[in-house]
DNA sequence: CCTTGACACTCTCCAGAGGCGATTGCTAGC
DNA sequence: GCTAGCAATCGCCTCTGGAGAGTGTCAAGG
């Protein structure tokens, strides 16, 4: 209908009316109709004006109607043109900044995955929607202590302190029997010779040794050493995410179809399609949005997540973020997930670099 | 209406009209109407007869008619008379039993949650319901090693391994530093004189000594010795249950109201109520069914929880069960339940018992 | 050329009416 | 004590019509 290029960018006048419009809706959740369009205060327009306009918006694809009278309502695009020129973003309030703050920083204690689930149900209770946070990646990870014990076949035990009080912990299968002796003397040299440095660093240098006299323990080391790189502790729920406030979703009409909230909830629960989503984000930097149809999934069809990575030295370590209806309080939530995704790497930098100092100074 | 006590158990006619009637129920969950109990195969009755045994139970409170002129449905009352003496149980079959085994021995590893987390996932798969199961007390716990790690401050990093091969870790606030020496005398104290011990003897045992010379360590060593026992892991779902298939509730219609949904939801994220209802099966052996309003929290009304404790050694360390509709298959659940708490238990004594042999040999 | 008021049209939502089917309670008869 | 028949009751479904909301369009006015 309109020429493609100058349309893609509707007038002045009409952008603030889609401005207008998806505000309303996301306030109100019903079709927005042009008269109460033209009520609106800062729009001095008729009626018959704001539905020229609209119809306009709706051939750009901007908006559509359910019904022929029925107001509008914004579409996948009109959600995506308005978070990315239109919204006008609502800082988080100082008080709840430092709120979450600490509510972030009470827990560094070692525990990465302790910061991922608060930061997980103080995403949800911030936004009243679904928050998810990724456990982080091992990230700088220094070894601190290691320890084997011996257990009946060929397993050994392996006890893994990495950071200031990480513990991990697994069952390795070996080829042949090891002897107390051998076991202690393998723990106590990479105890002596390995304690306090980067975890990529050891494995280096226990490949270089690769050649030494030691080989047949160089493979136990080193399976050791690979425990920390894959987080999969044994019981937890299998190096994926944390999930909270998922039954807030129920409070929101358009998702209430059961049948609806049955699948996503589903989806929560296999995790696999939400991690691939979530894993686009940490491509990008800064705060991402994927709005319904466009996730590629169709379970989340009317849903939108709100994603940002968090970084630990400059490194990315895991995404976090909301999950809800497209029609959420943009303006609102995505400050909301761009500090928290900060905090967080905050949190899980104090926790590395506070505590216990290790023989040598931390790195370079 | 009808004398009470002679009233209370209703003639074998009776009772052989509510049993098809529950059944029927459970089977279609439509209201069962006197037609259609009349067609039934092993009455030979009319419809008008049946109408008078119908009228009978009703006034004894065993069925109720939803509106005039539906069918009559169970209460709570009558599925209470159902289960206890009328329900014909229908034994798992024999291959399930075997792939139940299977699948929770596969992982005894050492670790008990992931036992009860293959626990919880084979009972709601095999009942598509939700299947519930609470997280085994230590019992029985014997020391095999114990690791002390200075941290910044006064903290100190414990890392306890009990039994075969399961790791527990906590950081302890001390009142005072203890020097590295000082941690290593004590571990190795410990492990000297307690390894393969029982964790009671050892606390005993360490309280005994308490007017010894070396009481200031004492306090550490009660300390670490007493993670064991309140089984919290930190990060991890706070000492409670492990929770599967709850989305499956969302397939019968009696719960499909989106408000019941979230209740239910609700409360399965809190876990507290549920966790005392299931700590009341504790107290019983064998399965135990708690209908609808019996449990006592308006929440789960139309639910129905059967649940039944595991053991280890005689000892109860924990309960599991299902959560479904009060509409459930009681035939078959029940047995399911029975089952699944014997495998489990025994998956428990086979970790237990298995693996690495401590110096001296077992309990006496 | 843009804006505006007016008008006809379309569509949803809601309430009320009526028919259908299922089931019951009751009563009379076997 | 059982059964057949009958009237009555009630939920469910569909149909209908009116109310309300919003649209598109057109011609007039700035």
């Amino acid at each position: 209908m309109a020429t493609d290029l100058t349309a893609d960018l509707p007038s002045e006048r009409a952008r603030r009316i889609l401005r207008i419009l998806v505000e309303h809706y996301i306030r109100e959740g019903q079709p927005v109709g042009s008269r109460t369009l033209s009520r609106s205060a800062s729009l001095d327009l008729s009626p018959a004006t704001i539905r020229n306009v609209m119809a306009d918006l709706e051939d750009l694809g901007f908006i559509a109607a359910p019904h022929t009278s029925a107001g509008r309502v914004p579409t996948a695009k009109g959600y995506r043109f308005f978070v990315d020129t239109l919204v006008r973003l609502q800082p988080m309030a100082q008080p709840d900044v430092l709120r979450l703050q600490n509510q972030l920083e009470d827990r560094f204690r070692g525990d990465a995955k302790a910061i991922a689930s608060a930061a997980s149900s103080a995403l949800s209770s911030l936004t009243s929607l679904a928050g998810v946070v990724t456990i982080p990646r091992p990230h700088h990870t220094t070894l601190r202590h290691i320890e084997f014990l011996p257990l009946s076949g060929r397993r050994v035990l392996v006890i893994l302190v990495v950071n200031d009080a990480e513990v991990q912990n697994r069952i390795l299968d070996m080829e042949r029997d090891y002897s107390d002796d051998e076991l202690r003397r393998a723990a106590n040299f990479l105890n002596d010779r390995f304690t306090g440095r980067n975890l990529d660093e050891v494995r280096t240098q226990l490949l270089a040794d690769l050649d030494g006299t030691r080989e047949f323990m160089n493979r136990l080391m080193l399976d050791s050493i690979a425990i920390a790189d894959h987080n999969q502790q044994p019981g937890l729920e299998g190096s994926g995410y944390v999930l909270s406030g998922e039954t807030k979703l129920m409070n929101f009409q358009e998702l209430s179809g059961v049948e609806k909230i049955k699948q996503l909830f589903q989806a929560f629960g296999e995790q696999r399609e939400i991690l691939t989503l979530l894993d686009r984000s940490v491509a990008a930097q800064g705060v991402q949005i994927f709005i319904g149809e466009e996730s590629g999934y169709r379970i989340l069809d009317e849903c939108t997540i709100v994603a940002a990575p968090y970084t630990v030295d400059d490194q990315i370590v895991g995404v976090l973020g909301v999950i809800g209806p497209t029609r959420m309080a943009y303006e609102r939530v995505i400050p909301i997930v761009d500090v928290t995704a900060r905090l967080v790497g905050a949190a899980l930098n104090a926790g590395a670099a506070s505590g216990w100092s290790p023989g040598l100074n931390s790195d370079s």
